[in-house]
RNA sequence: GCCGCCCUAGCUCAGUUGGUUAGAGCGCCAGAUUGUGGCUCUGGAGGUCUCCCGUUCGAUCCGGGAGGGCGGUACCA
């Protein structure tokens, strides 16, 4: 035995969760569901390794002093740095450069897999995570971004979320960089100000937001945020354009011409919206389901054109009775550049992600997994140390039906071992002893009627007496008594 | 990153105005109960009172620092 004081404390790093079968059934599910949707629209599954180059993924270079700023990133044995991906973007556009020639283009594909980001871990918030993601690399056309919109709409419900509870808002960059160019706003630096901005709207309201596009704003904390520096006139600007959402899409955009129509930029991010709805309505996503709207921005600097975000609209209690709004679960849009990075080609990419131990977390406010509680196997109690061969041939025979079955393997007696069936939420208990063996019987007891009929019954000695749930009968009955046990439940 | 609050058993928390053996409930293990998960009773295991340094005759308690947690804020490719 090692000194305590010399023993690992056995714990996971923060942000890094242990997830167990309910979790993972309930996450398999849903990768299932949309995998399945994104294959019937044509797009293909990649995927690629947990490690890129660091230069490969982006602006955030590691350095030697700070290596790991943001990513999580080591040093191969050539010296140069590669980092965990933070995203399942930044793999494609490379992996759409490197194989640029010989990819079919326009390049769909569909990705899903862990994520890290070295941050700060919140609720819900880890530091890996699992994305799913759908991009089309090669087509400029507002089609693609529509198609990604409608198929995001399919894949969440197909997942389970209860139809209409998500909504698709759209927006494009482009009528932003018009308004902002009209205003006189032509530096790189306060353009990102206006966008950090205007993406707090839902948290900080109209008044906050107009802090912070002009000087900037004090919070609660006493911590001061630096605004974007717009004049007055340029800040009322912004703020009617974002609240310039009314209902349906083609009388959104009709309302959002009057207030940036003119500009070159703005003009044809109208043109794209528009193209984008007429597609949208042809693939049958009407308004219910994806509607424009003006505030969304995205605080990505990346995006080039059109971006969106699945918003959940559902609102459910917590364990505490709090109100939780889920609010965003993914997001996505037009990034005409990234791949350029690589190639110097200007190459169009749109796509959609999202979390999916989100969505899972999602779907279980909404009541949509019920169905994934998940049972255990039928546990054979290992009565007698020198009978194990029975023991095994009876839960061979029960696989031998589809039924999952094992042999307990412990060293405890029959309560233990009981116990152990409880715990591992077994739908039912073989108990073959002396008595069974000589009568060629087996008991079987079906371990959630035992449970609701032991509630009922406070005496100890009724209680043993009754054995609740409990049948004795011909071995060659075995399989179908399991069965019916199994379909009762 | 910045600001605030917090850290005592696996979990939720008492407690010591600085004094020798730190408690409860729940959970866990076992027995009462020839071979039965529940109930009841009995017993048991489990803590360097987050860590380090300082003050003190003496620190879980006071001071400083570090780590971790929670909330807000910033950032979020």
């Amino acid at each position: 035995m090692t000194d305590a004081s010399q023993r690992p404390e056995a714990r996971a790093p923060r942000g890094f969760v242990d997830r167990r079968a309910r979790d993972v059934v309930a996450e398999r599910r849903i990768l299932a569901a949309v995998s399945g949707v994104y294959e019937q629209w044509g797009f293909e599954p990649l995927e690629t390794g947990a490690f890129e180059y660091a230069d490969a993924l982006g602006k955030f270079l590691p350095d030697a002093d700070r290596p790991n700023e943001g990513v999580f990133a080591l040093q191969d044995d050539d010296e140069q740095w590669m980092a965990l991906r933070y995203d399942l973007t930044a793999p494609l556009a490379r992996f759409a450069a490197q194989n640029w020639e010989t990819l079919p283009k326009p390049f769909r594909r569909y990705a899903y897999g862990p994520v890290w980001r070295n941050e700060k871990p919140g609720p819900g918030r880890f530091r890996e995570f699992v994305q799913c993601d759908a991009d089309t690399v090669g087509s400029a056309r507002p089609e693609a971004d529509a198609e990604i919109i409608a198929m995001a709409v399919q894949g969440l419900e197909a997942a389970g979320l209860p139809a209409g509870s998500a909504l698709i808002k759209i927006n494009n960059r482009k009528l932003l960089n018009g308004l902002m160019a009209a205003a006189g706003v032509t530096e790189d630096a306060q353009k990102l100000g206006v966008l950090r901005a205007v993406d707090k709207l839902d948290r900080l309201g109209p008044d906050g937001v107009r802090l912070l596009l002009g000087e900037g704003r004090l919070d609660e904390s006493g911590a001061f945020t630096k605004g974007a520096g717009l004049n007055a006139a340029a800040a009322e600007r912004v703020l009617a354009f974002t609240a310039a959402g009314v209902g349906g899409r083609a009388e959104t955009i009709a309302k959002l011409a009057d207030v940036v129509g003119g500009s070159a930029e703005g003009d044809e991010g109208l043109a794209e919206l528009a193209a984008i709805d007429a597609a949208l309505t042809a693939l049958g996503v009407a308004a219910d389901r994806a509607i424009v709207d003006p505030s969304v921005v995205r605080g990505l600097e990346y995006y080039t054109g059109a971006v969106f975000e699945a918003e959940l609209l559902l609102q459910t209690t917590d364990e505490k009775g709090q109100k939780v709004t889920f609010g965003s679960i993914g997001g996505g849009g037009r990034y005409d550049d990234l791949v350029a990075r690589f190639t110097g080609e200007r190459t169009p990419a749109t796509g959609f992600s999202f979390g999916v131990s989100r969505l899972a977390a999602a779907l279980r406010a909404a009541g949509r997994d019920a169905a994934s509680a998940v049972r255990g196997p039928v546990v054979v109690i290992a009565f007698d140390q020198a009978r194990m061969a029975d023991y095994f041939a009876l839960a061979a025979e029960i696989r031998a039906v589809g039924i999952p079955a094992e042999v307990y393997l412990g060293q405890s007696g029959m309560k233990a071992q009981m116990k152990y069936a409880d715990r591992r939420r077994a739908p039912a208990a073989v108990i073959v002893g002396e008595d069974e063996l000589a009568a060629g019987t087996v008991t079987i007891k079906d371990l959630d009627l035992g449970r609701e009929l032991a509630s009922k019954v406070t005496d100890n000695a009724e209680w043993r007496e009754q054995r609740p749930g409990q049948q004795t009968l011909a071995r060659a009955e075995m399989a179908s008594a399991l069965r019916r046990i199994l379909d009762a439940g």
